[in-house]
DNA sequence: TACCCGTGGTT
DNA sequence: TAACCAAGGGT
C-alpha cells in the first residue's frame, strides 16, 4: 500500500492534472516560484478554486514578486482581496510579505515556513512541498477525504485528524513530493469527491478499503456543526455632493481592515444599536441579507443626503461613481448597490 | 478544544 | 431552500 499508492497516484496525475495560473507542469524539473506557490496557496484556504483564480492573477500582475507585495501600501493590497473573504488572510500576506521581503526570500523548509503569519500547518507543508520539494506531509480537506477512505478511518472528525495525518506521512514519497500533493488534491476535488465520488475512473480504487466495503460516501464521519444564528444590524449611506461617507473597520474582529460603510456596531454575538452615527432626516434603504459562516445577517440600511453634517470622526468622503475601487467587502458592496438604487 | 472568521456554488 | 462545504489559521 505505501509504495503503490503513490506510484499510482502520480502515474494518474501526470495524465490528468489541473492547469492553474499558479501551477507548472507535473514531473517539471523547474521549480514553481515560492512567491507564487505562497500568494496561491493563501488565496486557495477555504476557498475554492474557481474564485481565488482572478484574484491570484490581480495579484500577481500588479505585485509580481514579494518585495513589490512588501512595499505596496496596506490600504491597496486589502481593497484587492475584497471580496475574497477572511480578511485576516490578507492581514497576515501583508505581514508576511514584509517579513519575507526583510529576511530576503522564503524560508525552505516546513518549519522555517511555519513561522510565518499566516502560515499553519497545511500551508508550510504545501509550500515546503512544492515549491522546495521537501516531503513534508499536506493536509487539506481534500487529502482528509482521500485518506479517510484509503485507509477506512471511520472515527469522526475532528478527532480523526491523528490517525489521517499518521496514515497521510505513511503515504507522502521522497520523490516528487510537491506533484503527490497536488495530485491527492485534484484527485479529491475531482473523483474522490464528499458527494458520489467516480470510484470507476480512480486510481486508488484497488487499495481502497472504504470501496472494498461499499463505504466511499461515509467517510470522513463528521461532528455535527453548531447551530447559525441570526442577527440584526444597520448601515448608515450617509451622502453628499456626489460623495458617501466611508470608515475602516477596526483590524480585528468581523471584516477587520477592511473599507465599509459606517454601521450601528452589529457582530456575531449581538445585534446593532439602530443608533444613526449624526443626527438627521434618515430614510429607510432597505434591506440586505447576507450570510457569513456561522450567523446570518438582516442589514437594514438607513440613508441621508444633505449639504451640512456635525462631526463625522475617522473615515473619508468616497466618489459614488467609483465605489467599486473602495474594495468594500461583499456585504457592504451590496448595500451600496442597494442605496444606489434606492437614490 | 471550540470557536471565530467570508463568500459563492451545489444539492 | 436550508444545509453543506471549499487548497485553514489564529486564539
Amino acid at each position: 500500500m505505501e509504495d503503490r499508492v503513490p506510484a499510482a497516484l502520480l502515474e494518474w496525475y501526470d495524465g490528468h492534472a489541473r492547469a492553474f495560473p499558479w501551477r507548472i507542469a507535473p514531473g517539471s524539473a523547474e521549480r514553481p516560484d515560492p512567491y507564487r506557490v505562497w500568494l496561491s496557496e493563501v488565496m486557495l484556504q477555504q476557498t475554492t478554486t474557481a474564485h481565488a483564480a482572478p484574484y491570484f492573477e490581480k495579484f500577481a500582475a500588479r505585485w509580481p514578486t514579494v518585495k513589490a507585495l512588501a512595499d505596496a501600501p496596506e490600504e491597496a493590497v486589502m481593497a484587492e482581496w475584497a471580496g475574497l473573504g477572511y480578511y485576516s488572510r490578507a492581514r497576515n500576506l501583508i505581514a508576511c510579505a514584509k517579513a519575507v521581503a526583510e529576511r530576503g526570500g522564503f524560508p525552505e523548509t516546513e518549519e522555517g515556513l511555519r513561522q510565518l503569519p499566516g502560515l499553519g500547518a497545511y500551508t508550510a507543508a504545501a509550500v515546503a512541498a512544492i515549491a522546495f520539494g521537501e516531503a513534508a506531509t499536506v493536509v487539506d480537506a481534500n487529502v482528509e477525504r482521500v485518506v479517510a477512505r484509503l485507509f477506512l478511518i471511520d472515527e469522526p472528525l475532528p478527532g480523526a485528524r491523528k490517525a489521517i495525518r499518521a496514515a497521510a506521512e505513511d503515504i507522502t514519497p521522497r520523490e516528487r513530493p510537491g506533484d503527490f500533493a497536488q495530485a491527492m488534491m485534484d484527485l479529491g476535488a475531482t473523483i474522490c469527491t464528499t458527494r458520489a465520488p467516480k470510484c470507476l475512473l480512480c486510481p486508488l480504487s484497488a487499495p481502497c478499503l472504504a470501496r472494498a466495503q461499499g463505504r466511499q460516501s461515509d467517510l470522513p464521519v463528521k461532528a455535527r456543526k453548531k447551530e447559525r444564528t441570526g442577527r440584526t444590524g444597520t448601515a448608515f449611506w450617509i451622502e453628499r455632493n456626489g460623495q458617501v461617507w466611508l470608515v475602516r473597520r477596526p483590524s480585528k474582529g468581523m471584516l477587520g481592515g477592511m473599507r465599509a460603510l459606517p454601521d450601528d456596531g452589529w457582530s456575531s454575538r449581538k445585534d446593532g444599536s439602530e443608533n444613526a452615527p449624526i443626527p438627521g432626516a434618515w430614510k429607510a434603504g432597505g434591506v440586505v441579507r447576507h450570510g457569513f459562516t456561522h450567523f446570518d445577517l438582516e442589514l437594514g440600511l438607513a440613508i441621508y443626503a444633505g449639504e451640512k453634517f456635525g462631526a463625522l470622526g475617522e473615515g473619508e468622503w468616497w466618489p459614488i461613481a467609483r465605489i467599486e475601487e473602495a474594495g468594500l467587502p461583499t456585504l457592504f458592496a451590496k448595500a451600496a448597490l442597494l442605496a444606489m438604487a434606492v437614490e
